[in-house]
DNA sequence: AAAAATATTTAGGGCATCCTAACTATTATT
DNA sequence: AATAATAGTTAGGATGCCCTAAATATTTTT
């Protein structure tokens, strides 16, 4: 149905319109697709012409409702692979993303329900990050960001707002993951660095950690 | 490493090598891959640049050792996958071979191993076909094909020579599979046909039918 | 062994995706 | 508001893999 290619591109237009809320620039995009510019402009106005992006020269693209749909689809389908690999091949977290970049390519909608079911159809992949729906709708988040708590609050971490290896393994290595609980004991008036008890132990956060991480409160 | 292209080459060469025992014509390649013979001819000299076969122009190709390791872990993951869909996600095996023609293609040597482990190391694919192992030799098979087994003959099915869905399907509706029972109680003079019984119920086996069966004997 | 049939290769293009360099539009600075 | 800086687009070219048509080699037939 699309190319490899175009499913990266929607896919990167999708997670890029998350933040910007005016069209997707041809440089952010260019940047996160590790291309050039001039690629991007190329395949944007491809997009353009078969209905998945609308497009204004110098004004950024924006996902259809096509387009938004299969980037959708893609993204199901990555988390879905990601979940997979952790819950039954016992990947690590921080190894499952470049995997996954392939085998969210896969085209079979058989597959991807099965993978689904033998997962009992999980809400979130292992960074958190809510899986869609088969219909295109997400489920209900209810998350905060850990820097943002009050003082005294408690809860439980839920998911990391960045994915790199590097911040993952330093999570495995102070023993934070999804599920850890928490509770806010201080904040620190100089650099925002909380005093925080993860599964009982006390540790000091930095503002940056606490920043990508999502919790939800108990 | 490879190209998808070029490890679907180094398959069909392989594949096409089993038989015919001198180099693998242009021609039948171009058939196998369904594409044309001009084609072929470039790829073939692609590959034989990267010393993935040896090629005389006029004379067909042959696979390298290189090209035979390459040609045989596409294989080994082709199988295990299918495998993974018949055992895990309950696929037919009648419906696994396309989306095999996929994942096989996937990069990624800790997947690979891992569905291997999941799967508990096995022997054959779903069609009974040997699978790879990692050091590239094959497991060891003792089949022989139904149609050249004598009267009284009795054992299991171990495998068949097409994979087509529509034999596939026929031997569903038979109720004949992998593992089934048989003895051989009869082989017409007329056509080769074979009285046999299947898991104890007497049938009817054409001759073609026969030729596309694998067995081991008690 | 010459002619006919078949198989293979070469020549010349097409399409998808990427690139660099040059040009143009938008935005920021003074 | 003019100029400088930045972002985006266009032009032209490269690569990978495919194609058709024409040329050539091999094999089969007579």
């Amino acid at each position: 149905m699309f190319t490899r290619s175009e499913e990266n591109y929607l896919k990167a237009i999708f997670h890029l319109q998350q933040d910007a809320k005016d069209g997707v620039s041809t440089n952010s995009l260019a940047e996160s697709l590790d291309t050039k510019a001039a690629s991007v402009t190329e395949m944007v106005k491809k997009l353009a012409g078969k209905n998945l992006v609308s497009y204004k020269k110098y004004y950024g693209a924006t996902l259809t409702e096509k387009g938004t749909e299969q980037a959708l689809k893609v993204i199901r389908k990555h988390r879905l692979w990601e979940s997979f690999l952790v819950e039954r091949l016992d990947f690590n977290w921080d190894e499952v993303h470049d995997v996954a970049e392939q085998l969210e390519h896969i085209q079979s909608e058989k597959l991807v329900d099965a993978i689904d079911k033998l997962l009992d159809y999980p809400k979130a992949d292992p960074h958190g990050d809510p899986i869609p729906c088969k219909d295109g709708t997400f489920p209900k988040e209810n998350k905060s960001v850990l820097s943002e708590c009050e003082i005294g609050a408690k809860g439980v971490i839920v998911g990391v707002k960045d994915s790199s290896p590097i911040f993952l393994k330093y999570l495995d290595k102070l023993e934070i993951g999804i599920n850890s609980n928490f509770k806010i004991n201080d904040k620190e008036a100089f650099d925002a660095a909380l005093d925080i008890e993860i599964d009982g132990k006390p540790l000091q956060l930095s503002a940056k950690m606490a920043a990508n991480l999502f919790v939800e409160f108990l």
